[in-house]
DNA sequence: ACAACTCTATCGTATAACGATATATTATGT
DNA sequence: ACATAATATATCGTTATACGATAGAGTTGT
């Protein structure tokens, strides 16, 4: 059952969001979205495992996110790592939510104002 | 139980954050809120009864709305109602998520960006 | 009187959030 | 070599949130 536009999903868990927003700056396995999400949110959000695979495995299935093959240099690597990329779906659907927040935003700066002139600011 | 700062309560769960911008702009029933949720998303979020109503309980006993004695005008009013009002704490909330999903959306503006560079955009 | 609409409210279910816990691998220090 | 810490994935159970369905009472219009 697949879903016909972005916006059909909107608004996004949280999660959701904190994950596509880490996986924006490229492939990420699970432990290094968690920390990521941590820097992100500037320390704000502390994503745990429960909410992380969790949320994971439901952005596969919806199409959100793929698991990828590639692998960085063995180095660098771990085997028991899984990465995971944004789909093009992912994409859009992270561009509809941010609008979706911009637009938001925007009408509360605007009832802000409004509440200032009527309380007399 | 009371909550040190504004910041311990984000990120605000979807329903608080829309009832609150519709009671910025000046006290409403429930029934009202329903509505002005409704045209403050464009249509996008429709907040059935279920939603409102366990929602406010909450932001009741969390202290961000009030229930307000003040009614209107007799022949505009309704025994019925129940008015709600934002209360100092409720605003300060609303600022902060605000503020919140303004720096999400800022990060992810220049995310998009790095990954349109990454794409050869 | 009657119907349509307004308004508050609860119930049950589904989804989401999240800490605790388990288990195994890899890195670090001594 | 050994112990310890950090990394890494994953599930479980509980609580929080979302939300449609439903109920029932008051209001409005005819």
């Amino acid at each position: 059952m697949t879903n016909r536009s972005p916006a059909d999903l909107l608004p996004l868990p949280v999660a959701h969001l904190h994950i596509l927003l880490a996986l924006a700056t490229g492939d990420k396995h699970g432990y290094a979205i968690m920390q990521e999400v941590e820097v992100l949110t500037d320390g704000a959000v502390t994503m745990g495992p429960g909410t992380l695979y969790g949320a994971v495995k439901k952005m596969l299935s919806a199409g959100l996110v793929d698991e990828s093959d590639e692998r960085p240099d063995p180095e660098l690597d771990d085997q028991r790592r899984r990465y995971y990329r944004i789909t093009g779906l992912g994409g859009r659907v992270l561009d509809a939510e941010v609008a979706r927040m911009e637009k938001l935003a925007r009408t509360a700066r605007v009832r802000q104002a409004l509440a200032m002139r009527r309380s007399g600011g």
